[in-house]
DNA sequence: GTTGACATTGACCGCGCGATCAATGACGTT
DNA sequence: AACGTCATTGATCGCGCGGTCAATGTCAAC
């Protein structure tokens, strides 16, 4: 029954959604046309008329879920709770770490694309771009940590603790995906929190 | 010309390797009976005559790989070199990722498996082990280091904090193969170095 | 020299893919 | 009421895939 319905952004809202379902559930190889036409109840040649081409719902995919997952890194108000700039850095981490089961079926399709970016040049640089924004909403924080132990942090530039700090959640968020009953986050913590303790000051001051 | 050539087990090592190749050049996608024969320069027949599917061949190929990367976590002379568990530890992740880079094309390939995994129970089964592996092999020097300092580690487990160390290089990996331009070995561990720095024992004993 | 076991080939099948497009219906405009 | 625009359909095309198999070449055994 071929006609006017919605003509607005409406469907290509709707066909990214259908996209993300298929791909939660199948994977990015399983994103056909026909299988989100079949998910999104319209024809297969719809998708075709409001994406060009399979990649080009692809990368549009890309985007919508970078969008709404990961990159979300906000520092808000942890940002002024926490005093001491360290504490700060593990209250984000632990943040970030937490929500990752939540994200599960996100944070595996990014990783999907991720192998697909090793191919493909647009989608590699879109992952890189926002790989970079994450690691640079740290990156304030850890200027402040550097800054706060001076001789400690001698030779430690902010971008490289901002990039040893976000490949450490880049490892928990393959851990959480790969096997989330044995990803406990306390444990995480407890042992970051002893790694990175502070030379304790009880009887410098 | 059809005949007897390599009746040995010589004929899935070639096959193996040309798989390798194939995957290295175009992803785990790329894998076809076809593309392997090609590239083996033999039939495509042959390929199902000593796997019987393609999946086989992949679960084979999945072998072949982790027998000969990552996994390699032999401790040998460094567990006698270095006296202080902490910096015993820390020489095992500069081992393991300054070869990340000579590695990328197993490492990227290992991530291709690894999401293949989140569909393939088999592939899943079989990662998981390896990882685990990787991880039980630091085991042994986790046990030392929490030993070496009972009160800062209290509450951290020895299988904790190997997992820790596990999944740090495992982030390590992603940047590494995702942009090897960018991945600095030495400030990585100048970070690290920082991060772990025992409080210093001067005004203590 | 003949035979039998078997490695090897490549044509072939059915399928699902991305993509195309003529046909069709719904709607705003007049 | 007639028209034009355009969203929508589904049949259709060509392709490359996994997998099958009859035919064939090669070799060891006798």
């Amino acid at each position: 029954m071929p006609g006017r319905k919605a003509p607005e952004e409406q469907r290509r809202h709707d066909i990214l959604r259908a996209a993300f379902a298929v791909a939660a559930r199948s994977g990015l190889a399983g994103v056909t046309a026909r299988s989100v036409a079949t998910e999104a109840r319209i024809s297969s040649g719809l998708v075709f008329f409001y994406f060009k081409t399979i990649d080009a719902l692809l990368i549009a995919l890309l985007d919508w879920l970078l969008e709404r997952t990961i990159v979300a890194g906000e520092v808000r108000g942890l940002a002024v709770t926490i005093a001491d700039p360290a504490e700060r850095m593990l209250a984000i981490v632990r943040r970030d770490i937490e929500r990752l089961p939540r994200q599960r079926a996100r944070v595996e399709l990014f990783f999907d694309y991720w192998v697909l970016g090793t191919r493909n040049p647009a989608v590699r640089q879109t992952i890189r771009g926002a790989l970079d924004r994450y690691r640079d909403s740290l990156l304030v924080i850890a200027q402040q940590v550097v800054e706060s132990a001076p001789q400690r942090f001698a030779g430690v530039t902010p971008l490289g603790l901002a990039g040893v700090v976000a490949g450490f959640i880049e490892g928990c968020a393959l851990q959480a995906v790969m096997d989330p009953s044995r990803f406990d986050v306390e444990q995480y913590m407890a042992t970051l929190g002893a790694l990175v303790a502070h030379p304790v000051p009880t009887h410098v001051s």
